[in-house]
DNA sequence: AGGAACGTTGACAGCGCTACCAGCACCGAC
DNA sequence: GTCGGTGCTGGTAGCGCTGTCAACGTTCCT
């Protein structure tokens, strides 16, 4: 009747309080805090509500009370099959809490970052998730004065913001040299693209692993800026047979690359894995699919993004985690391409299948 | 000095305008329409600001003027390669724009479109991105009655809600065919999953093309709703091999399915292309680095996106495009999965590196 | 019976910004 | 000298919601 609408004729939570016969404020309760009414008006809130198709305004609810229910997000790459994996189960976290994601990609430069953390920071958001732990020195000293829970991803580090939730990439990259020790390798090669902090840490567990058994040498090492690829991994395998081409093993900081390794390997007709053996990182799903099968490091990056989410989300409604810090781990997912040279000269038909079987990982999905 | 402040210390327009000595409408003005001012208050009020480093605050624009500085974004998929590049493109161009991007993913459900939709409209976007022509009857009703811009991506259909971009999946899976008839191929099987509706056109292309020549045969075909990888492009190709051992090609509705069946054509020591030929679909970028290197159908995904959120910015500041519909297109890149059993049985070693030259895409960047 | 404690509710006063419109000075045209 | 136009500026009044605090009725304890 004589009701007050805004011009858009959009549902004020007004409305619905003169529906339901209680006061603005109550109506406003009901959707904060349903346990604090009466059961009794909580059901006439409730279906006033429904009956006016209510939303209600984010923008007023946020000036109000001088907080956004807002989680941003920052990550290096928006194509990295790595982060899609992260953001699929950031985003399914969200899904079903009151939070919404705002995501912005600093394209691997920590000064993108620091700069997108500053106008973030500035609209106050409930919560804040970060790649890595390499910030500059004053986004470091702007997340900790930030009022807000924050979690860092993607790996585990000393001296946490707040949270932090990821693996070693230095021990995984040792476990992967481990395993082709075990395998009876020694002149392993690296390759390795994009060369981020990640990155970075695997070459220095490579390193490390190397220099123990005293095989490191510094021609093993093949690595650019370039952004990865799998046609890449094929260009750096040539630098790398030319400057040695007495390589028995070859450990890629990726999947792309480890790909293109055993592609370039079958156009120079290499046996792989009996000439040259080949370890991946980050198992994605084609590793179990390649013929032969392609070990590779197994990370739990579904499984990260969605649990920095759901423990930031924790945090912001006030139970903070009691283990700030959580290390997923990582797994060598040993297959054909990295198996000793005596065993399966040749790859069983049947092997293919029972590897794909294996690695039924949760990031395969979507 | 007995300067207001927010309890949180933040600078507010106000501030800005005491300092430079003018009115706070005025100093608002600035930042909106900076024209409108006096060259000499203009540059008062810019100096004022970033002396104190002010940042407006969005809620309270959002309120007071509404409406927002948000593009809704609704993809079906987060982890699929086509949609990151798409993404990439939508950030990049709205980098630099004052407007921010807000995602949403509706897992290939239309419903589940209807539903964020429905969240989306209610916050008033400044714009809208949304997946495909296939929305529910509801969905197209509050699209067409939102007063924002709206670009619908990925494929071009009849009746836009408002601008368009993509291509014909019919006429690329019409091409694809074509193309394989041009090497001499006649059987030619058809492998999909997901089977969401631009799958289900390429399927359309792909029928039309094999019953204008006579040859199609329902069991050609093999499709699941599962989602796509590699692993599932083999098991599909196993299917189809069962059905017709006879086949002499393969298109598939993408390019994992296509790797997929190229592992086990090797696994079955099936000749590529002398026995099978491969075509994949959107030209990923390890399409040219396989070995053999595989055809597929290139798709401009990145500029798709890119182009999709630039017109959009275009049109929300009042400059609609001449052209609201735009084919971007799609081309059949040939290569040696499907070439002509009588060229080269073996592929030459430097096919591949050319094959590589031939197609630096822009969306094997970041 | 009196009073404290609890659960529930409502009034008030903004959050920081912008839409709207009025007002001012200045100009040239009549 | 008056008028209307133009360019710039400012005042007023909210946008829709929530924080704070007071007040209410009821229950339970002493």
């Amino acid at each position: 009747m004589g009701r007050k609408r805004t011009k858009s004729g959009k549902i004020r939570l007004a409305e619905v309080a003169e529906l339901a016969g209680v006061s603005p404020i109550t109506a406003s309760r009901f959707f904060r805090n349903p346990e604090a009414l009466s059961v009794a008006k909580r059901a006439r809130v409730e279906s006033a509500a429904k009956e006016l198709g209510y939303v209600p305004n984010l923008a007023a609810r946020a000036l109000a009370s001088q907080r956004t229910e807002v989680i941003g997000v920052l990550i290096p790459s928006l194509t990295n099959n790595v982060f899609s994996d992260v953001l699929r189960g950031i985003y399914d976290a969200s899904e079903g809490s009151r939070y919404s994601i705002q995501l912005s990609n600093t394209r691997y430069s920590i000064l993108q970052e620091e700069k997108l953390l500053r106008i973030f920071l500035a609209q106050k958001p409930a919560g804040l998730i970060v790649t890595g732990i390499d910030q500059t020195a004053e986004s470091r000293t702007m997340l900790e004065a930030a009022d807000c829970p924050i979690v860092q991803i993607m790996e585990i580090g000393p001296n946490p913001v707040d949270m932090m939730i990821g693996f070693s990439h230095y021990d995984a990259a040792r476990a992967a040299i481990a395993h082709l020790f075990a395998q009876g390798r020694r002149k392993i090669g690296f390759v390795g693209a994009r060369m981020d902090p990640r990155v970075q840490r695997r070459l220095d567990g490579y390193v490390s692993a190397m220099k123990e058994a005293g095989l490191f040498e510094q021609r093993l090492v093949v690595t650019t800026a370039t952004p990865t690829s799998v046609t890449l991994g094929g260009a750096l395998f040539t630098d790398l047979l030319a400057r040695e081409p007495g390589i028995d093993a070859v450990f890629c900081a990726n999947d792309d690359l480890a790909l293109g390794v055993l592609f370039e390997c079958r156009r120079r007709e290499i046996a792989v894995p009996e000439q040259i053996a080949i370890v991946g990182f980050n198992d994605l799903e084609f590793m179990a699919s390649a013929v032969p099968t392609l070990t590779s490091v197994r990370t739990n990056r579904y499984e990260m993004g969605n649990t920095a989410a759901t423990m930031l989300i924790e945090a912001i409604d006030g139970r903070r985690p009691e283990q700030p810090v959580l290390d997923l781990g990582f797994k060598v997912i040993e297959r054909q391409s990295s198996s000793s040279r005596r065993s399966d000269s040749r790859p069983a038909l049947s092997g293919a299948g029972t590897a794909n079987k294996m690695i039924a990982l949760p990031s395969s999905h979507d």
